[in-house]
DNA sequence: GGGATTTGTAGTGTTCAAATACAAACACGG
DNA sequence: CCGTGTTTGTATTTGAACACTACAAATCCC
């Protein structure tokens, strides 16, 4: 990149970063917080203007500031339809999919629902197809600003998308971006990434708002999978599969026989293995919800499983403590909210198994609902088209192995 | 930072690093690298050696190009002379200070030796000042050129440079890094560093010009520790405690009677905790070396040992890889030779407690010798002069909590 | 209604890199 | 030994972007 365009794109991006993180400003506030000159600030956004990628701010919006001395300046905020940015999350029997705008805000979500049927890849791209279709429509987004779709799967994916093994699909080695770009080839860029993931993504926006910016994120279903958030960015690793903290070692004593790796976090803490137990120990339950119910009533078989649940949560945790120094840790996926009945415990557990004095990360159970891996599909793309390009910027040489996709030509601005 | 010298920030910096990694080049190759313009590449060069921060290569080195064709180049190398970093390392009855170049080559080394004696901070402190005057004196660095001391301490420090606990040292809560600050006021940038991170740094440009940019490094002493490298970059975690393998649970047969927490890695393959296991097998050996001796001689008890050993620690590296998903590990440490004996075990047991088709990393012993920590040190400061400051550049907002000292104003001109 | 205060904008200057043109240094071939 | 081709290094011009200054516009307060 021709340099000074360089540093045009530097600032572009912190003002839009700027303006999407605390709201509607004027162009004084912008050149406050930028640190430069109002000149510069009015320059740039009467340039972003004319891309339409801000627009005045709806004049009830924003709350004209308080002490109000002097000329009151005009507010801008991101033009939210400047584009649209679709998620989806593939699961047994289902298929989500969300749209966000350039705002970050959702304006719409379908979901498809067909019994317990496991979708094969080109059946899952061709129902994408149609629910991306009709999204946009019911939303009222003008497709030629569709910003891209990001597809979550529960399974392991390198940077290449393909899946290399998703047990609960019965998938195994499938290409699966390939076959998402030849069946969508309208939507250009298309991402595949894995949903505990995909989760972590969803999740990240208000930590940072939080301040907190190292973090883990465990995603309990089925499966056990997990993210690490490193200086608010997740941690990839060499093929992408950072994050499978499933198979981390806890002890001997685990219940899924299914299990192929014994003595696995996952082993104890999933769904099945959670639900076997309470049924080895005379309960009856036959999903969570069920054991939620067990364990209000006060079943000594659901109290003691939850007990084993929350010991083995607090003994990987402790490991995962102690390697990573995390601030929080959020867990996500249905079988999260378990952690509501044995917070306490959790912790000890965490406590007992570090030197004393070590810090504790904050637990916390995710409020964002099931759309939650589909939201975090479609802040991964949001977050790219607005994010500082390190490659036109420093050269190529600087680093960063490219994610999931070849690097996209940054040009924000449609071919006006 | 102004705008315009920011991106001239950004092309000094990529041109250093280049001549760095790369060696003596003409204006002209740098141009066709840094995809830049001759005439630009030339601009910087001048202004680089006014500063003196590059100099004509000798003629002898670099063995201009071979297609001779055309009026040949003048090659230009880093000059090494511009600066110098210090690096030191403290363990118990010993000090040992290090002296890199700007080219990062070492130009000198001092051990300070003194039986079993566990140093106190201030007496630690004080060694470092005659040892940092005695070896600037003798390699012949201008004192003004000293850009810094690093100090390795094994034991938990915090962003703050405070050593929260340093058993092997009897060190608990010592603000070490106020202590050298007001000790040596002199030396300008002061920073202090956990052994095992230090260890990590001294191995990465090794692995950069393999180009291995995701790695585990383990440092297996009495304790073990470690560090994590995404991307080429460490990972500090929260407070800066990321990377405390030690910790992590590998089973219920550890040897370590001491340990505070039983099961972990290191009450399985800390020197300790082998050579404990040893003893309880029948074998005598009171140090590595004379374990190593008894391996070699045969003796049941060794080979058991080792096979213990090793499993565990293919088990923890096991929850390591699913974790992180390293492309390569670097163990280092006096205990680390033992890999050498029973690599293979320890990848099958690696393997073993993974899903079939997961990518191992390679495992490597570190070829660095007893100056590994004290080197690394020096290392953080030379890329911490080379890097590129991104606060400057993207301005304070965009991140990157501050590594273990207040932001260092760049300017790598001395006040000349 | 006048002064204080803040916002937005226009014009000027500076610092870069890009582009171009040209002189200098060498190899090669006759 | 000398011209030709090739590459290097440098001088000059041009353009892009921000910093800075000055000033008009809009509002509040007295």
């Amino acid at each position: 990149m021709s340099m000074p365009a360089a540093i045009r794109h530097i600032n572009q991006t912190r003002l839009l970063e700027l303006l999407l993180h605390e709201g509607p400003m004027s162009r004084a506030d912008l050149a406050r917080r930028l640190d430069m000159m109002r000149s510069t600030a009015g320059n740039l956004v009467s340039a972003l203007e004319d891309d339409r990628l801000v627009r005045d701010a709806p004049s009830g919006a924003g709350a004209q500031r308080a002490g109000g001395v002097g000329r009151p300046g005009r507010l801008y905020e991101l033009n939210p339809e400047h584009s649209y940015f679709c998620g989806a999350d593939i699961g047994v029997g289902y298929v989500r999919i969300v749209l966000l705008d350039l705002q970050a805000r959702i304006v719409g979500a379908k979901l498809w629902q067909d019994g317990a049927s496991r979708l094969g890849p080109e059946e899952a791209a061709d129902i994408l197809r149609r629910l991306v279709a009709e999204l946009t429509a019911s939303s009222g987004a003008a497709p030629d600003r569709l910003r891209g779709l990001c597809v979550a799967v529960p399974g392991l994916l390198d940077y290449a998308g393909t899946v290399l093994r998703a047990p609960i699909l019965g998938w195994s080695h499938v290409p699966f971006l390939d076959i998402l770009q030849r069946e969508l080839p309208a939507l250009d860029p298309i991402l595949a990434a894995n949903d505990a993931n995909a989760f972590a993504n969803a999740e990240l926006p208000r930590l940072r708002g939080e301040g907190v910016r190292n973090a883990l994120f465990v995603w309990i279903d089925a499966g056990v999978g997990g993210a690490i958030a490193e200086n608010g960015k997740l941690i990839g690793g060499q093929n992408g599969f950072a994050g499978e903290f499933g198979h981390i070692y806890v002890g001997e004593n685990e219940m899924d026989a299914d299990s192929p790796l014994p003595g696995t976090l996952e082993s104890f803490i999933g769904r099945e293995a959670l639900l076997a137990r309470n049924r080895a120990l005379g309960g009856e339950a036959a999903d969570i919800q069920g054991f939620l119910e067990e364990l209000a009533a006060g079943r000594p078989s659901a109290k003691q499983s939850i007990a084993i649940w929350s010991d083995a949560l607090g003994r990987g945790l402790a490991d995962l403590t102690s390697i990573f120094n995390p601030a929080r840790v959020v867990l996500g996926g249905p079988v999260a909210p378990l952690l509501r009945h044995c917070r306490d415990r959790t912790v000890d557990a965490i406590r007992r198994h570090l030197l004393p004095g070590h810090p504790i990360p904050e637990m916390r159970v995710s409020p964002t609902g099931p759309d939650a891996a589909a939201i975090g599909c479609a802040m991964i793309l949001h977050r790219r088209f607005l994010d500082i390009d390190e490659n036109l910027v420093f050269g190529a040489a600087h680093g960063r192995a490219e994610h999931q996709a070849a690097s996209v030509i940054k040009n924000r601005s449609p071919a006006s």
